[in-house]
DNA sequence: TTTAAAACATGATAAAAATCATACCCATAG
DNA sequence: CTATGGGTATGATTTTTATCATGTTTTAAA
């Protein structure tokens, strides 16, 4: 089971220097901190569900989470990963809309949530956090329209390969070094890469048979990174 | 030869009840208008290009404009298409990047040009605009998410018929209510819908036999909507 | 500990889509 | 007028990927 900090106060959040919410003005984030309400979501757990309201936004403080949109025939498309220092939930509130995607939680994750009100009264209130968080929007916009050609252009090889890279790249190796600090099923892989279940299982023993990753179980190791991001074939 | 509208000042803009600007207090909108740049662009002109930085953010006044991204191995990738009232550039300029798509002119279009200074300064000092851009991103990235899933889980079939559908929902119709109100190559159409120029070529083939669309030269009719729709194969 | 269910793995086959090849049409530059 | 090239069209073939089938392993529950 994991162990969690008490989150005494947003001044005193370890992720008070990376999330959005480090620009906010002093005022207004003693004010999230007095109305925020911290939760902990077990393994599994969704925190939201597409197609419902959103009355707040989400902050996570601990833990990992994949936002996963349901294609028209049912089928789960994870659209992000997300971890500590995350900000969570605000695409719809922004838009007005309904959830587009659920937020469901890949291993014990503590979430502060925020109330609607507040967040956007802070936003039309503090210039320099609204455009942390335009900056926040374009860059994911700017991650699914690469992620959109990459999946209209690449072979299934090509986007298993980035896909691991970017993996690496959220939630970062374990102590050792070369494991992926995260356990995704083949499944969750398959519909992070867009692909069918089968596919994946099917590369990535062949990844393996070439040496560039190791498995043992849900654990994945890259053992050569150098290999990976030439079978990835990016440009940058 | 297209002919324009004098463009005399943003306050008399046609545009001006659809842009995102519409939400500017009226200070900044004289100030905007003050410093405007209009320009006239030939059709196959660029307004900018992958890679280079950006300046300000161009606002389309009358005409269309296609954004396109090129995949690592050079094929493009159409992201967006964008008509009057879009405002266009403001992605890179928010995350301070370089341009990560081009801005090709689809046919004689007329643009202008706000300093990215003075962008700024407007999104900084009027909470009300920033809000709407935000609104704007955040439709934006839904859409890309959507676009997203619907290329991991679609056959192309279904793909080009929504692509068709986008089409008409973006330009409209000519008078006749039933042409698509804008010439694309069958290239063109094949890289919004991210497959392969025979494919789409062969498909449309299809689809007019079906009796769903009429072909002639790059004019298209759509003649069943609902067929349409219904080989989209959408949810909502 | 046994047992059921879920996840993983792999081969065989089928379907989807890309690629290659060729031909046609048509606008326009010489 | 005619030649040239770009876009369109269509068939043949290959490649890629999904699906189906089956067995194995792992996990979690009784």
């Amino acid at each position: 089971m994991t162990h969690f900090h008490e989150v005494s106060t947003c001044q005193s959040c370890e992720q008070r220097f990376t999330s959005v919410f480090c620009k906010a003005k002093q005022e207004f984030i003693t004010e999230i901190n007095e109305q925020k309400v911290c939760n902990i979501y077990k393994k599994g757990q969704t925190i939201f569900n597409e197609g419902s309201y959103p009355f707040g936004v989400y902050c996570i403080n601990q833990g990992k989470v994949k936002l996963s949109h349901q294609g028209d025939d049912g089928k789960e498309q994870i659209i992000r990963l997300l971890r500590g220092g995350d900000v969570l939930g605000y695409r719809a509130l922004l838009s007005g809309e309904r959830y587009s995607a659920s937020a469901i939680v890949l291993e014990d994750t503590q979430v502060c949530f925020i109330p609607k009100e507040l967040f956007i009264n802070v936003l039309k209130n503090d210039a320099g956090l609204a455009f942390e968080m335009m900056k926040l929007l374009s860059d994911e916009l700017h991650k699914a329209e690469v992620k959109l050609t990459h999946l209209a252009q690449k072979p299934i090889r090509e986007r298993l390969a980035e896909t691991l890279l970017f993996i690496k790249e959220t939630y970062g190796f374990e102590s050792d070094g070369e494991t992926l600090n995260v356990r995704l099923s083949r499944e969750e892989i398959a519909n992070l890469v867009g692909t069918a279940t089968e596919s994946t299982i099917r590369l990535l023993s062949e990844f393996k048979k070439d040496g560039m990753v190791e498995l043992e179980g849900k654990k994945i190791k890259i053992l050569r990174q150098k290999e990976l991001i030439k079978t990835a074939n990016l440009q940058d």
